[in-house]
DNA sequence: CAGCATTCTTCGTTATAACAGATAACACAA
DNA sequence: TTGTGTTATCTGTTATAACGAAGAATGCTG
């Protein structure tokens, strides 16, 4: 009798405001859009977003247990600052979550995942012969990700992109540095090829070199801003 | 001036209703008092602990961003139940991550932290003697996290931390399979003398039997738990 | 001008009220 | 008995008010 229900499509439940308070303050950090070490206080915060105290509080908290914002003593919460022994940290975290993705996407990855990543190759080649930085720092988010989303872990992701989140207020920081480098996309193209040859440690090697460049060039840039504080 | 102000104690801060409550359920979690599958509500976690809603759902929400809890599609909040799948998962980013941390243990720890270690190896093992199935899982706990708090990385043992605690609601279930594993305490064994001797390589391997055996209890548990649900 | 006290503002925290959606219990009709 | 509509209760969500602590600004005193 449910013959006649046929065709009606699942209405979508419209999310909270919190959660989406919580993915507009996690895109802006992602982009890089707040300082390093930015104060953000829940008023200000609310304001912003147009709603109360109560879902930017959530919001703000949320990406506080993700390890995306850091609370002070008193409460205040702020984007991270990363110190050199942090960046250390993250090297060392980054090489082995990222690396065991790596090995679990090069025996999973279809067909169709390697068209999308040899797209975001070309894309990410093209922004860069453009010198466009953002669209270039985003493709760059897209392709590792791409990487990723072939391991089929989503746990897994889940941590790789809180690694990420927390050194998201330095991208825009370390173009100087990374925006030159051109073996890093040689080392791109060099991901492409282990993945197309499924070879699990050749690809988790080039990960790995990818993520130490990364490293050297945040460390490159966080020693540049404490001589800059020091003077 | 501040002559007469030496020796005084710093006045701890009361921590925060929501730290309490989060602290408090945490610990529950850990120590698996909740089933698989049980549903939180924000109200009667605010009950239980004797606080408005405010605090309770920051601790409950704070939890879900940590990946100790899940929230449903509609909102409700629960104890993650593990597929096989997810243990699988679990499986490989605890190697990643607890054979990193290993590694690092192995390079830092002092002679202090090798005594904690024998000594809650020893406990350890006189637990077991006794058949003490809280007290064994408690140290279990403590031994390996001695070793992890070694490698002196805070964001890594937060991480794995959470990875222990989506674990956590089957500690309950699984000591039929685990309790009997003798060879788990030999393992133990293993993994104390590779840190006696700061191999990191064999410390990593130690750890990852360790880890290996306990998905595989794991994995009978919910097997059965599987099977006693479909009959 | 420096140092200190005071006031005022801002901020985090918590409780509470009100609303909407979901779930369960129940009664009634086929 | 099974299915259905209704009601009552429960639950998540959000806004708001109020309290205390922290910080900034101001003014006063030396």
């Amino acid at each position: 009798m449910s013959g006649a229900l046929r065709g009606l499509s699942r209405v979508e439940r419209p999310a909270t405001l919190a959660d989406r308070a919580r993915e507009e303050l996690r895109a802006a950090v992602m982009a890089g859009q707040f300082e390093p070490g930015a104060k953000l206080t829940v008023r200000s915060v609310a304001r912003a977003l147009g709603v109360s105290l109560t879902p930017a509080r959530e919001a703000l908290y949320g990406l506080v247990s993700e390890g995306a914002l850091e609370t002070g003593a008193n409460g205040t919460t702020s984007i991270p600052v990363l110190t050199e022994a942090r960046v250390q940290e993250l090297l060392v975290i980054r090489c082995a979550l990222e690396g065991a993705a790596a090995r679990a996407a090069a025996e999973r990855i279809t067909e169709a995942g390697l068209a999308e990543l040899r797209a975001c190759d070309a894309a990410l080649q093209a922004a860069h012969r453009k010198g466009a930085f953002k669209e270039l720092m985003a493709l760059n988010w897209q392709f590792h990700f791409a990487i990723y989303a072939a391991a089929d872990m989503p746990l897994l992701v889940r941590m790789i992109e809180g690694c990420w989140l927390m050194t998201g207020s330095y991208l825009n920081v370390i173009y100087p540095e990374y925006g030159q480098a051109d073996h890093g996309l040689a080392n791109h193209a060099a991901i492409v090829a282990a993945m197309e040859a499924r070879d699990g440690d050749r690809l988790a090697a080039a990960i790995r070199t990818d993520i130490e460049m990364a490293s050297r060039a945040l460390l490159a840039v966080i020693a540049g801003r404490a001589a800059a504080e020091g003077a």
